[in-house]
DNA sequence: AATTAGCACTCGAAGCTAGTGAGTGCTAAC
DNA sequence: GTTAGCACTCACTAGCTTCGAGTGCTAATT
């Protein structure tokens, strides 16, 4: 059997309407909804064949029909195809005056969950390696010291340690330019043995302070890559669905965004296939992640100067408004990166 | 009508078993439950003391009984009082090697979740007044300047900033030595135009890289002391007690987890109060927060030398083991404060 | 040959009823 | 003062009926 046009202006009309109400659709709304009239009747036959090409589903003998995940799919790589024609405005005011990347993230989440009504998710970037940029020893206290390290990117981390010997102000200034000197440019596993000893030796009497702060500078970026950020907002909208809002389900749906852990993986996979625009939709079973098998999630990736990149997810019913989340997630793309661009820092 | 001895272990009775179950209590079951052995019927008039009382509540005629929330009130009330014998081991191990205030909390919010079964939250400390401790600014790139900002209590801020004039690493150093020696031990509130002015004059040719740098400054410093930081983490447990999981209020009590702002109430409200412990127990209605009406919450202040100051809450069904909770949190109390005192940085 | 009207049929949802049992309150006996 | 006994209450459940949206099929129409 073949998707002729009637075929498909009928399967679009019944996703479209169950969208607006999650009610199964039967034949005579649709033989209503369609401009084009045909009886319900005709309807009924077509929804009989669509049904048994897959496209749509009966939840139980007497009621309507609804989307089935390959309807879904259909109906996504149809809006997929089509050209953003307005990348639009949107409040590009957001993005602005935010001083940390963390901070913007948050904002950000919250902002694509308010304005969808789905839960949104935002992955702290991932370094691709991380390069030392600049190292910087101050003193803060008499016996403490702030270790400020900026890594290629911008990325800043600070540290504060103890030591137990007396520097004069001298000997931090030399420190700082021996470490200086030596890390500029390495990644953090090019920092070897022969570096370190080096760099000892040339420390002189503080060697053990270079050992210190050595120390400290890759447990900072250790930890940093290790366990990556994620910011999830509006996990709550998931009750808007009564679909979803089932208690056994909205419980393991919503724990799942409280336990990032689980989340790496959607994230990772998003990352891994960069097919074209990033972009990847998983309608129900596709889905990576277990406690999403009824939902239908959004993935893009973000990029943002300096192969800075994380994943943002959209979660949502079956019936997501899939048009206006894609709309969404592609303006917000090409805005984070141009306004990181303007203002990096 | 009096409290005699017998109606206490009636109602602690009653109290204990709804906790563990969380269905109504009958006659018979406190009957079988109490060591000394009153029948049923005994039980029965004492109950029925107990309802006219107050203490407790018939959610429908023929059902057992559930306590009030004044009935919990003296049941929290009494433990209260009791000296807390042991302030056992916990997890000492988890509050170490952390290097981040934010990375501390979030753990330690999710460990008190996990441990509790309850939700847990925990704001960021609040700082009494922003006394800057010291400034640096160094160069990152040719055209940009990192400003590191120390204030009292180690609070750490960085900021990058792009300058538009040429400025040699001498007169870097020269800036750096009069920011320190000009701002050093103000807040920010004490930063006023005649310093400012005092200092550009000093400054002689790099007026605006001063003014750059303050507003910078005090940019960092308001957005940190505007928007509290809170932390959740549990949410999800509250699906665990059934009477809190009915889709409408778990929704409610849920979004309140998420949007933060409303919980600020609650943090501030505790924090006010300052008597003895420091340890504020709502039970039901007694919450400040219109979507725990249904819960107790109990709050906690922790204090972190240098008078930072924050606040723990644990929110959970109204039988929840206050005994359990209440030990919990002044064993966290007392850790937090010592583990940062150890390894202050 | 395609479309449509009409009708019998299906089956979940909502409403109703009777039965069940945990739990009470009261009274009278101990 | 305590307890045994009993009538009574009322949420909860299971089974039943009704209702209606929606289907599939057949026969009539275009």
């Amino acid at each position: 059997m073949e998707l002729d046009e009637r075929k498909v202006t009928i399967l679009k009309a019944i996703i479209k309407n169950y969208m607006d109400t999650g009610e199964p659709v039967g034949s005579r709304t649709i033989s209503k909804y369609v401009e084009s009239r045909w009886s319900s009747a005709t309807i009924r036959n077509e929804m009989s064949d669509l049904e048994e090409m897959g496209y749509i589903i009966q939840p139980h003998t007497s009621a309507g029909r609804i989307p089935s995940d390959k309807g879904y799919r259909f109906y996504v790589d149809q809006i997929m195809q089509e050209k953003d024609s307005e990348v639009a405005e949107i409040q590009e005011l957001m993005i602005q005056r935010v001083d940390r990347l963390e901070s913007v993230l948050k904002k950000l989440a919250k902002l694509l969950a308010r304005d969808t009504n789905y839960a949104a998710l935002i992955s702290g970037p991932r370094y691709h390696e991380n390069k030392l940029k600049f190292i910087q020893l101050s003193r803060v206290d008499a016996a403490k010291l702030l270790i400020v390290t900026v890594l290629e990117g911008n990325l800043i981390k600070n540290t504060i340690v103890d030591v137990h010997e007396e520097i004069s102000d001298e000997e931090l200034l030399n420190l700082n330019i021996l470490l200086n000197s030596n890390l500029n440019g390495l990644t953090i596993e090019e920092i070897n043995l022969a570096v370190i000893a080096r760099m000892k030796e040339q420390a002189g009497s503080h060697g053990n302070v270079v050992d210190l702060v050595l120390n400290q500078v890759a447990e900072v970026i250790r930890a940093d890559s290790e366990d990556l950020q994620i910011y999830t907002s509006g996990a709550t909208n998931i009750f808007k669905y009564p679909e979803l809002s089932d208690n056994q389900k909205a419980s393991e749906l919503l724990s799942t965004l409280e336990h990032t852990e689980e989340l790496q993986e959607l994230v990772n996979g998003s990352l891994g296939e960069e097919k074209g625009t990033g972009i990847q939709v998983y309608i129900g079973e596709e889905s990576p992640v277990q406690a999403m098998r009824d939902c239908s999630v959004i993935t893009a990736n973000y990029e943002m100067g300096e192969g800075i990149r994380g994943t943002i997810g959209i979660i949502g019913p079956k019936r997501m408004d899939y048009e206006k989340v894609l709309k969404t997630l592609r303006t917000v793309m090409t805005q984070l990166d141009a306004a990181f661009k303007k203002e990096e820092r």
